[in-house]
DNA sequence: AATGAATGAGAATTCATTCAT
DNA sequence: GATGAATGAATTCTCATTCAT
């Protein structure tokens, strides 16, 4: 956000810069980061090569800049869905934590598609430190909503905290990749399912969780 | 197995076979599948460039031979803890795989960052297709402790299995990954674990399954 | 220093005029001329990129207009030290001038760090034009010496004058070079000399040249 | 000599590998180290840019291995030089060092031109090296003459030898630049000049250092 | 007069693949 | 069967210059 962008970025028009990210993401959605080209960039977004250089320090600054961008997009949701099930149970918001998780990957797929690049691309640049943050964040809202669970006595007392985050974080991923990722969808057929049959095995799993998790 | 690797290296004697699927499965390992370079190949097998294309059809052709390796030997270790374990309860045998997979990516940390690199370089050649393999194969061998457990009645009888082996699929997993990419480690801290530690923390996670699963 | 220069800046405040000369000088001086950014110099100097084309014709116009401010500092120099030393005799004259190129040199790194580039860079504009005036000037001024030292005899009349000129000017030139470029001071390790040693080393120097030039 | 250049480039035709060699020298000696281009070389040498690559590990690869190369030919030249003055006196002996230096940059133009680029071209990789080098052989030339000299008492016993050496690198140093750069032949006019009255020039010069050197 | 965004040619370097020996 | 030289398109990045505001 500070020696990656030029200021010449920030004082194009917000038609132009959103052509350019728009561009970016999509480029490095498919291809991840080095292999990423900034020739399919300019001619996607119709500007000259040099020009590139006067917005972005370099190759590693338009991807840093555009994942803080997609960073910024899933901080708002979060912030919004926990802000807005504030009265409801444990499970239950777990459930509409991951329906909106689903609703977003299917609405911002090239956001999600540049996470799961990161994800094991050894070549991003910066990549543990921008990985660890998506998942400490991801980490920190499941145990925000575990401490809450936990007081309203929705959750055993003697429950683990670290172990149960850690199974609930890797389940919401996994199903989140399941949703997107044809070849991680040997299971469930996600693909496949209508809106009913998504939703009775989202139950199923929630049910398996409120037996771990609540001990009733 | 048929029109990417030539007879001429089927030929070759052992060791330089070795030699060079070592090299491979190091780059490979390394750098993923675009980003791998022939030339590091053929410089650390000690073989010349052109020999390669006897040896193989192209790049892609040497990238499927070493998937196929690596596969045998995973497949190998599987079947050898499966068999092993028969005797076992079905938490134990899914406690004994888990360990197994901690000590595999030790032994093996080529193979699994092989691995790791399929999981999202979209670049990588029938990457669908291979990776739908490996999670079918991990499915495939979850469903089947399942079955036996169901059988046993260790588990509790209207258990939707779909849903549980998913679950079960997508914890194994992501605790291997946690044990090897820091930046998925930013829960259970496995990185400074000592082994004491480790099991602890598997035994809250079979504690939770076991609720979820067993209903008891 | 007509077509270069526009009247544009020559209106300018200036301490803006000095801060423009005095970037350009410092990147000619660092970089030769065609190494030389334009960038950096509006950078150091806080002025738009624009705004040097208001100033100058071009990079060239930039780099002569410098230029012809470098050889003004020169010049004023000289002039004070052959008017300073007009008593005294030729040798002496001599070695007042060489300490004063010293001086020089160290007060003005980059003037003399302009003309180390112009002297085998190809690409400067006009370089074989502006190089044959500074070398032109310099053996005018030897020469100007050598007329007075002759016509009050401290040197033999049989000396031809155009060889020891060339002699002279060698020397000098060299010896500057030798305090400025480690590289060409392998013999007398100026750059380690205390002031005492240098004197020494100027005084063999003299000496040698009164032996050949003045016959005793 | 060593981790510049590749096997592959030793192992070409000797034709081309002069072709390459010559297209380099020609390609330096004109633009310097920074801003020459590789592509005029390839262009000039008649092989494909990646070509290039398989020769020199990078530009500055290409560079130092021309450089060892210029090195080499005046290698030879001046231990011939010496060798075939043995007998000769000191001063005799730095005549025909002088005119043989004055042949060789006629015939090996561009050596010189590279030489010179050296000189001043702060982009040169290695380039204090490269040049204290060059100094520093033509000084231990000098210097070996010189005791000789001292030895058959050609030259005064009393002479510094550190600035009678430098005195002399001065002066060959700059005949030969005013032989091949107009700019610095604003005195002696030896670009005009016939054989006779070059040798008149060389002459003047040799009775001027015999008068400092030898004090005869 | 001043600005600064836009340009595009040109730079060095890498690499999978071919093919004559 | 083995070799390794040759290729050229593609990569990221730089920079002097122009021109609309």
């Amino acid at each position: 956000m500070n020696e990656t962008v030029r200021p010449t970025f920030l004082n194009l028009p917000e038609d132009k810069q959103a052509r350019i990210i728009e561009a970016a993401l999509t480029e490095f959605a498919d291809k991840g980061y080095q292999q990423a080209s900034l020739n399919t960039i300019v001619a996607a977004s119709g500007i000259a090569k040099g020009s590139l250089y006067q917005y972005f320090t370099d190759k590693s600054g338009i991807f840093l800049y555009v994942f803080d961008f997609a960073i910024a997009v899933v901080r708002r949701l979060l912030v919004q869905v926990k802000d807005s099930t504030q009265e409801e149970d444990f499970f239950t918001r777990l459930e509409r934590s991951l329906l909106a998780g689903l609703d977003f990957i299917r609405q911002y797929p090239k956001i999600y598609g540049i996470y799961l690049k990161i994800l094991f691309d050894q070549q991003v640049p910066q990549r543990q430190e921008l990985l660890q943050r998506v998942r400490q964040y991801a980490a920190n809202y499941l145990h925000s909503l575990l401490r809450q669970g936990l007081a309203r006595g929705e959750l055993r007392p003697d429950l683990p905290a670290a172990s149960a985050v850690f199974l609930l974080d890797a389940l919401l991923d996994r199903f989140l990749q399941a949703a997107s990722v044809p070849a991680f969808d040997v299971v469930l057929d996600l693909e496949q399912a209508n809106p009913e049959a998504l939703r009775q095995r989202v139950q199923e799993l929630m049910d398996i969780l409120r037996r771990g998790l609540a001990g009733n």
